[in-house]
DNA sequence: TCTCTTGCCGAAACCGGTTTCGTCTTTCAC
DNA sequence: GTGAAAGACGAAACCGGTTTCGGCAAGAGA
């Protein structure tokens, strides 16, 4: 040991017994080349041995080392899920269930989930750059798509597997999930109509989400089919937490000619009018209707319980995994778009108007 | 190609062109094993050829294969973490938090987090010992520890290193970081007890996991301080969620001589009494009193808004990844050990008793 | 001046799998 | 009966790094 190296690596496992291709061998008195095809389902292998092989795998316990087979076949098999982390209260409450969705999806194919965070949007690429390069993941899911976005610049053209979890503007090599958020809000804008209300209002999220742009025309659309204007003064964008939804809406209600109705692209947007509302003794559900999007649990909570547009999470992680592994193994981006409707959880803050 | 393989692997970034360490080391005309013990910190290589190295491999963009070194230092650079998601309607809202934190400590080292979920506590150890077996990861991170936890039992005897988010009953070979539960639920008391109240209940979590019994402990002790008797039908147990934590209340609520004042170990279960309350038409904060755990952002929408112990879950997740680190690293567990404090939150639903 | 270190580097083994290629049997067609 | 094709398997190359080991040259000590 003249030349220590860097750290004196952890050398937990080393002296730990594994179960490696060569014991495999050995003990079935064939060649680690016949095991290894064997397990692998090549069809130059004899039924006999096959079953053999995996027998003896299955009795002495041998499970191949995922970065030994990894060198030679190039495959990490792990999706990589980077989360940008910067608007802070961003709790996303239903982190779990996507990534449950996700990890499910996965583990049936052995496949495992990578996940690493960055607090702005550049760190999301490094990080992205840096899983691709060192090849610990195969492909990437992309929540939260923008109209422009960098990160399918990048992985376009450095030829990594990806998919979207929303859509985008240039659509080449894209695959994508989606739930249909423009039609959930032009659902939203119906109900409101239905209910009477002839002055409704918008409060979208940011402008540079793909998804902002689908829902305030999903707004459009909706007020368009229900046979009333389109009033500019009456959209607003920007509100994406409570302190940015009760500045939105506290706008709309100081107007001359207040809406009777607002509809939010975000639930979390919808509790900041709440709170506007409060602030000018304004009851939601009587006073002023509100109709939101995402079904985070707070909606359920608040005073009145909030009647939004519900996403199942779970659903959506599954499917993303299921269509980047589907990616990955070289089928066409065209056939790996899915775009699915968002529920309507019906509660106490709207009805009609006045 | 006469005998093709089980699939059609992905062929998708095996045409674009990456520089290995024979690029590198073919283009500074050194051998290899040079770049590569420059690269690593050997002692063995002058300072300037480091340099050389160093400068080339940053202009080149050599980033080496994160599976080709492990499969000669035994390390796959990443950590584990297996959520159990079997209560359907956990939404673990701080899991962001708790994901950031550890991820952001893990990349310091060129490190990532592999997470998994599972529907129950079997087949998490399953997974746990396929990613083990794997060598997917180099140990993992135990959410939620059990009093007896499989988990430990598992990996202590495999010889995989990993760290606890919680304490646990047998402590060899255990590090851990937790939140002092007990202090916080004492501290609750006192408050209470500072108040004025002299019935004081408990509703506890579910006593298998280690923080229920730690909580328990934290109450008698709390109530003792407070030169007050500890009443046995006065503390309950087993409440999780909403509609546990509003039968738990109601039982409570309905005896002959109710308390006055609860002490929740969850903030969902107070979310329960909440309702229990309302149900017969109490008043919490004044009629009833409420301090629960968590810090959950529905209290915070609750009504009254809920007066609860917070937990910085970043920080735990930053704690956690860097005692994984160095246990892996061959730290000694009985070093690796940190309790920290959780925050109080004044709100709404406490007071002094009518 | 000669030997003994020390510093620095290259050759080659190695890690644990996968994949290519060649070879030996069998089977089949003619 | 013979040649060709098919079936089944072993030997060895290979993947891209890391680590061991040996050797050369320069410097130190005698």
């Amino acid at each position: 040991m003249r030349n220590k190296g860097p750290e004196n690596q952890g050398k937990f496992r080393s002296n730990v017994q594994r179960v490696t291709i060569i014991d495999l061998s050995r003990h079935l008195g064939i060649s680690k080349s016949t095991v290894s095809r064997a397990l692998n389902g090549y069809k130059d292998i004899s039924e006999s041995t096959r079953l053999r092989v995996q027998k003896a795998a299955q009795q002495l316990g041998y499970r191949p080392l995922a970065h030994a087979q990894a060198i030679k076949t190039g495959l990490a098999r792990s999706v990589g899920l980077v989360l940008n982390v910067d608007t802070h209260n961003d709790h996303r409450p239903f982190l779990t269930d996507f990534l449950d969705g996700i990890s499910q999806r996965a583990s049936q194919e052995s496949w495992t989930l990578t996940v690493a965070t960055a607090p702005n949007s550049e760190a999301v690429l490094e990080t992205i750059k840096r899983l691709s390069d060192e090849r610990k993941v195969d492909g990437f899911i992309l929540p939260r798509t923008r109209i422009l976005d960098p990160r399918i610049v990048y992985l376009r053209q450095a030829h990594v597997p990806f998919v979207l979890y929303g859509r985008t503007e240039h659509q080449e090599d894209c695959a994508w999930f989606d739930i249909n958020g423009e039609k959930a809000i032009a659902q939203a804008v119906a109900r409101l109509a239905g209910f009477g209300h002839k002055r409704i209002a918008f409060i979208n999220g940011v402008e540079r989400y793909m998804y902002a742009q689908l829902r305030e025309d999903g707004f459009r659309d909706g007020i368009r089919a229900a046979g009333l204007e389109v009033d500019e003064d009456l959209m607003l964008g920007g509100a994406i937490d409570k302190a940015s939804g009760a500045q939105a809406g506290g706008t709309l209600l100081d107007l001359a000619v207040p809406p009777t109705a607002i509809v939010c692209a975000l639930d979390r947007a919808a509790l900041g009018v709440y709170e506007a509302a409060k602030a000018r003794n304004l009851t939601i559900g009587r006073d002023v209707s509100v109709i939101a999007y995402d079904g985070i649990p707070e909606g359920e909570y608040a005073t009145p319980p909030l009647t939004t547009f519900s996403v199942d999470s779970r659903q959506a992680g599954e499917a993303l995994a299921d269509l980047l592994l589907k990616r990955i193994k070289g089928s066409a981006p065209e056939d790996l778009r899915q775009v699915v409707d968002a529920t309507l959880v019906e509660r106490q803050s709207d009805g009609p108007p006045q």
